[in-house]
DNA sequence: AGTAAATCCTGCTTGC
DNA sequence: TGCAAGCAGGATTTAC
């Protein structure tokens, strides 16, 4: 559930609370939050290796591509270039600042016990990872160059496509992937290797928005289809950030404690059988359609995003 | 090689 | 009332 606007709203959220502190101790609640833990020592298990690095180390500031957020840690000085605490909150994970005495959450899987941040004696002194159905994962990696990005990303995560949100996203990009890709245009945007960030909400929403038909296909795609569609994912995405991340799911919390994805700002996703606010705008009524899509849903409505009949399929 | 389906997981909702 | 099936979905794994 959470996609690039929650994520980059937890991003925020750490580097308020987080960034500049160092872990006294690592508690893992459920191991299988680690499951994509590789050790850098082979001699320990991923529980004992993650808990070995983290204890001790400075958090800095965290960074973000798509869905992806990750901490690097605060170089010593005797050289070489640390790793990062990645932290991939799957659909239903959860990144919360809590003062130590606090009850357990139900679903607490790892806990980091932090020093003092000096800018506000008063900040919880624990980060909580909480994940209901630990889609979500917590592994550390060493950061590598990769040759599109500004700076350097968690190895396990080179292959994440630039966000629509980084600066400099080529346009041009994002049309020669979807032409070169024989595939529905909504499959290719939930792929984070051609675009990163987007989930099946926003695409719903996006799609809508750009007037495109989700199963379109990629293939017969023209430049100017792909720079509005391009546009509207943006303008969704932003318009998602400035509303502060947004869940109608209360398992999405943000940081600091608050819910998540704006339910009432959603156009098209879950409003199966509801008008679509476009057509009733123009004084027509359209009721929005749902699929079954991708062991999934597709949300789209019939006049706005009618499927191409020219042979574009 | 490139695309698509299957899989992981839990809790809520729906149907008989 | 109770149990079972259905649904939600990000990203990796497996299959074609």
């Amino acid at each position: 559930m959470p996609e690039l606007p929650e994520v980059e709203v937890v991003r925020r959220g750490v580097q308020t609370w987080a960034a500049g502190r160092t872990v006294e101790t690592v508690t893992v609640h459920d191991s299988r939050s680690l499951r994509r833990h590789i050790p850098a020592d082979p001699t320990r298990t991923p529980v004992e290796d993650f808990t070995g690095q983290l204890t001790g180390a400075t958090l800095g500031t965290p960074a973000r591509r798509g869905k992806y957020l990750w901490i690097p840690f605060v170089p010593a000085c005797s050289g070489g270039t640390p790793p990062a605490l990645l932290i991939h909150l799957g659909m239903s994970g959860q990144v919360l600042m809590e003062e130590q005495r606090a009850p357990a959450e139900k679903h607490l899987k790892v806990t980091f016990d932090l020093g003092p941040l000096y800018k506000d004696a008063g900040a919880p002194g624990q980060m909580r990872f909480v994940d209901q159905r630990i889609f979500g994962h917590l592994l550390i990696s060493p950061l590598v160059d990769a040759d599109h990005a500004s700076g350097s990303v968690p190895a396990v995560a080179v292959h994440i496509a630039q966000d629509p949100l980084e600066s400099g996203y080529e346009a041009e990009t994002l049309f020669r992937r979807l032409r070169s890709r024989r595939s529905g245009l909504k499959r290719a945007l939930l792929d984070q290797t051609v675009i990163s960030g987007i989930g099946n909400i926003y695409a719903d929403e996006a799609l809508w928005l750009a007037k495109l038909h989700y199963a379109r296909r990629t293939e017969t795609i023209t430049r100017a289809e792909a720079m509005r569609l391009l546009s509207a994912v943006q303008q969704v995405m932003r318009a998602a950030l400035e509303a502060g991340g947004t869940s109608f799911d209360s398992l999405y919390v943000n940081v600091n404690g608050a819910s998540g994805y704006f339910a009432r700002s959603l156009e098209c996703y879950g409003r199966a059988g509801q008008p679509c606010r476009r057509c009733a705008a123009a004084g027509l009524t359209t009721a929005v359609r749902r699929e079954a899509f991708a062991n999934r849903s597709s949300y789209w409505c019939p006049r706005c995003q009618p499927r191409p009949r020219n042979g574009r399929w």
